[in-house]
DNA sequence: TAATATCGACAATATGGTTGTCTATATAGT
DNA sequence: ACTATATAGACAACCATATTGTCGATATTA
């Protein structure tokens, strides 16, 4: 990680140690981004537990976009918001470690199926269930009402789709 | 954004329609992710039409790790999980938009100091209104009390922690 | 059959990050 | 006071991830 590496002291998120009547607005979108991370982190180290410690995050997402009847490089790009080039690169890591297989479209020659093999489509059972035992963790927690009504004002106030994340470059930059 | 652009076909989450008894448990990480970005883009959305169109999400993390007495491109990086050097690019994109600047500690002749300039600070000054903004806007929807519930329900669920993101190159990866 | 679009590959480039090395300065041990 | 060690910041080299642009092969449509 740093070059030198020491303890870093925490900053003080709320210098006032009084009952937070109101939350600090900047508090909510960390929360929430600290609740996908955790959960993600969980489920690599779990993961890798379980005989896959080579996933990584981006590979779940990108073997879930790619589904059980295969897609293409192209259609891939598409889907998770990115170059044909980049989601290519992709495919070309999830093959070299045997995620993924790619084959011929009898019906078109120029596409390449990209599709899971067994070991591929064994890391996204494994991480259904593993994501099912977080969540049962998080119900033990919280209650599986509160949970639920959490999930569910989630899907409230943010878009339908799901599935569109286009992760790679997003958040950082010098610029 | 892709070479070839056209209309991704969003990928069935939920094959059947009838009511999610179980929803999926990979749809909470999602959610939950989706809600963090929903809330970063609404942010610097408005932030770039309030004058401060070339900050970019990691600037304000950054700024908001900087704080308002300073510090210094070493520490800023323990900080943020990243290599002093990555610290010092970053402080050297914000020094060239004039969002920070370096002076010299007195007090010890290596240490640069990098404070926020007036226009840094209203960057965040803005950007915390901003975010109230966005929480009210999500309490109109959800009700006051299902949003504190919300947040407190995440508080217990995730590290105490807040600040530690290190998000640089976390998500990605061919490997 | 000609025009156009798409697929996958390759090359060049940009960006964000790393390690490794260097000099200057501080600090602790003797 | 002197030496050893640690730290700050700068610079260079490199790596990883993504980009755009280009190309030949194949499909599709007019």
């Amino acid at each position: 990680m740093s070059t030198d590496s020491s303890a870093p002291k925490p900053p003080a998120a709320t210098p006032g140690a009084g009952p937070p009547a109101d939350p600090p607005g900047f508090e909510l979108p960390l929360r929430l981004f600290l609740g996908f991370r955790t959960l993600i982190d969980e489920l690599h180290a779990e993961l890798a537990r379980q005989g896959h410690p080579d996933v990584r995050p981006m590979h779940g997402f990108v073997m879930q976009a790619i589904g059980t009847r295969g897609t293409t490089a192209a259609e891939l790009g598409r889907r998770l918001g990115v170059s044909k080039q980049a989601a290519g690169k992709t495919i070309d890591a999830l093959e070299r470690i045997g995620y993924v297989e790619r084959g011929t479209d009898p019906g078109d020659a120029r596409r390449k199926i990209v599709r899971l093999t067994e070991r591929g489509t064994d890391s996204l059972v494994r991480s259904a269930r593993i994501f099912e035992d977080l969540r049962a963790g998080w119900a033990k927690t919280l209650g599986e009402d509160r949970l639920r009504a959490l999930e569910s004002d989630l899907r409230l106030v943010t878009p339908p789709d799901l599935f569109r994340l286009d992760v790679p470059g997003w958040f950082g930059g010098y610029q």
